[in-house]
DNA sequence: AGCACGCCGACT
DNA sequence: GTCGGCGTGCTC
């Protein structure tokens, strides 16, 4: 290391001591801010390397305040090096990670650290100079508004979009933009964030997106529209795709205010802008805006949070909001702008709803269905089949003595696997070859039950056979799910061969539903989506309906396609119950009605949004021993929790017991008011960790705050 | 969280 | 006899 500090504190003098956020948990003696010594004070957000025990870590300076009193037997070490050239971290950001690290129960240190780009672990103060020197503004290139081909056309707004701008521009806030799909949202994104950016040269927009390579499109119209205003530099990306030297290079870009415009998944809410003056939350019902690890922050709220702190405007958008948005703006604590018509000649799909039980028992694509798809594979049009289930079938089953093909690690069954005659768990890693006979009578027949991707894709190979293409050539039958999309690149190709129309029928998980634009699809069907209606998750009807809409939406994009074609946009689903109120608002395509009827039930039930919660889970060996240790929690915590107001559920196993012999216990809590809630986890927090030390057994326990799934 | 120290099993 | 398994404990 290059710096000016001495190796110890005992020689020099150390002229000054600062605080500095570590990665530590929060439950450990080291889990609060860290005193080190240093020639002279530094300013809080500064980056720098210090000792702790013996590692070297990277840290932020916190506190430019005078140092708590250090425990006696504890030696005050030295700063071992400050990451001179960067900048220090606003103090926005300072604020934004310290109420992170609060609500979500982490230390600073963790959610600091998270928040920036692991190459600045690694990288020397030389190294970091060099790029920092590299993301210095390229000599301004004259805006060239007119740059040919590339640029992004400036289409005029609707009437609608130029309401919904002005609204955004005259009020505060926070907004909810309610528009179908292909309503023109993303317009009124680049539009509001374009005005931003030109009344403020500084001002710089936050673009929040669920997961970025589903959604490349949007990456290149932003860069398209802005790139030729403000320079290639101006529009950068923040995601877990990028490479650690692209990361670090858009992080600083962003830090340094080079970037206008950070277009990213969820991690991007914890970037530092220090000029943020517009945050969109895109899709924002996506499940993937909450973090399921480590520290569990929703990004939505988050972006809200922080919105209000800089005084940033904050767009939250979505064809489905989550209820949570929606009873907002009910209360008026969110403003709702509505966007009710498609852009151009595009139609919301006709939804058909196919009773299954008026078809043969074990019937998967039903006959109506599957005529459907031939023709429209006649016409040269394109079929989307939604199933949620990978594999072949979710367990192989023998009639003669019931064996079933239990996973011997989880309290799961072990999928059947055709292509490569495996049998495997989706829990845990484990897989294993077909057995040829049952490993409990020797029965050589063993029967798949129900069915998966594969099966359905085999079935319509099986069915589309004959069937020709307008070019003459022979239907092709395309599988997109988590198999075989294991390798870098491989949705992408995929995905690449939908657009170019070699795939005539896509199989797929929920994974294609989301942001793909195939112009071609007419025609999207939805093979199984009952069990959502009957999860004990109460949020499961939400995702289902949120995911049909945007399944749906999938169909009919290309409005000149469709007319040529002559055919209209559907949306089929096979149900048991067609009579099921979800079905009956997605019928009329009637969100308010949907989120209306839920709202009610959520009401009457004391749900979320009309509750706040927060879910503690353990792990053991024994399902005894961990919901022993969330017993003796709830018990510890009772007096207290009833005097704040919440209530703690008795433990329960998840849904998934097991996963590699790993029992796992959860434990609820409910509570009328956020405050209280957040009051009781704080005080509460110690007493776990000390009742960790007492039940040994527990191999790791977590807090999830605003949890997603339960 | 890392990382060291420390005390028991199968290998060059 | 060592290499290495991961239990316990400490780090400003």
């Amino acid at each position: 290391m290059t710096t000016e500090s001495s190796p110890n504190a005992m020689d020099g003098a150390a002229a000054a001591v600062v605080q500095v956020a570590v990665h530590t948990p929060l439950h450990t003696r080291v889990g609060g801010l860290l005193s080190y010594s240093h020639t002279a004070p530094l300013p809080a957000g500064t980056l720098v390397r210090v000792p702790l025990g013996a590692r070297q870590l990277l840290g932020v300076v916190w506190d430019a305040a005078p140092a708590l009193p250090l425990p006696a037997q504890v030696q005050l070490r030295a700063v071992a090096s400050v990451l001179q050239p960067l900048p220090p971290l606003p103090a926005s950001w300072q604020r934004l990670v310290a109420f992170t690290a609060r609500y979500y129960q982490r230390s600073v240190g963790e959610v600091a650290t998270m928040a920036l780009p692991p190459l600045l672990r690694k990288l020397s103060t030389e190294q970091l100079q060099r790029r920092l020197q590299r993301a210095r503004p390229a000599p301004k290139a004259p805006p060239d508004r007119h740059a040919g081909p590339e640029s992004e056309k400036i289409v005029a707004l609707t009437a609608e979009q130029q309401t919904v701008c002005e609204q955004i521009e005259s009020q505060s806030g926070p907004f909810l933009v309610y528009g179908a799909t292909g309503s023109g949202k993303t317009e009124v994104y680049l539009h509001v964030v374009q005005q931003a950016l030109a009344r403020d040269p500084q001002a710089q927009a936050l673009v929040l997106v669920p997961e970025i390579n589903l959604t490349p499109q949007l990456l290149e119209r932003f860069q398209r529209r802005f790139a030729p205003l403000w320079g290639a530099q101006a529009v950068v990306s923040l995601h877990s795709g990028l490479t650690e030297a692209q990361r670090i290079n858009h992080w600083l870009a962003a830090h340094t205010g080079q970037a206008r415009i950070v277009l990213g998944t969820r991690m991007a809410v914890l970037a530092s802008l220090p000029y943020l003056a517009v945050i969109v939350v895109d899709e924002e019902h996506d499940p993937s805006f909450k973090q399921e690890e480590g520290a569990r922050y929703s990004a939505r709220d988050l972006a809200l949070w922080r919105g209000r702190d800089v005084g940033a405007k904050v767009i939250l958008g979505s064809a489905t909001p989550s209820l949570e948005s929606w009873h907002a703006c009910e209360q008026g604590r969110y403003q709702r702008l509505d966007m009710p018509s498609r852009v151009g000649a595009a139609q919301l799909p006709t939804v058909r709803l196919l009773h299954m039980g008026q078809q043969p028992k074990h019937t998967v694509l039903a006959a109506p269905l599957l005529q459907a798809i031939v023709t429209r594979v006649q016409r040269g049009e394109q079929v989307l089949v939604l199933l949620n289930r990978r594999g072949y079938a979710p367990v192989l089953f023998c009639g003669d003595c019931g064996w079933k093909s239990d996973c011997p690690h989880c309290s799961a069954h072990q999928v059947f696997h055709q292509t490569d005659g495996r049998l495997r768990c989706h829990h845990c890693s484990a897989s294993q070859r077909v057995p040829r006979h049952c490993p409990g009578c020797g029965n050589p027949d063993l029967l798949p039950l129900g069915h998966g991707t594969q099966q359905v894709q085999a079935q319509l190979e099986q069915a589309l056979r004959n069937v020709l293409r307008p070019d003459g050539q022979p239907a092709c039958i395309g599988r997109i799910d988590a198999d075989t999309t294991q390798g870098a690149g491989q949705l992408q190709a995929q995905l690449e061969a939908m657009h170019s129309g070699a795939v005539d029928v896509l199989v797929g998980t929920q994974m294609v539903a989301k942001g793909h634009d195939f112009r071609r699809i007419t025609l999207v069907a939805a093979v199984q989506p009952d069990s959502a209606l009957y999860s004990s998750d109460f949020r499961a009807p939400e995702r289902l309906f949120a995911l049909l809409m945007q399944a749906g939406g999938r169909a009919g994009r290309d409005a000149h396609f469709m007319a040529r074609q002559d055919s209209r946009p559907e949306l089929w689903i096979q149900t048991l119950a067609p009579q099921h109120s979800l079905y009956q608002c997605l019928l009329q395509h009637d969100y308010p009605a949907f989120a209306r009827q839920q709202l009610q039930e959520r009401q009457q039930a004391a749900m979320p949004p009309f509750v706040f919660q927060a879910l503690v889970r353990a792990d053991a060996k024994t399902q005894e021993q961990a919901q022993r240790f969330l017993q003796a929690a709830a018990d510890l915590g009772q007096t207290y929790a009833q005097a704040v107001g919440v209530f703690i559920y008795p433990p329960i196993p998840l849904a998934v017991q097991r996963v590699a012999n790993v029992e796992r216990a959860q434990m609820l809590l409910e509570c009328s008011h956020r405050g209280a809630l957040q009051k009781f986890l704080q005080a509460w927090q110690p007493y776990l960790h000390q009742l960790r030390t007492q039940h040994r057994q527990v191999q790791r326990w977590l807090v999830d705050v605003d949890p997603q799934t339960l």
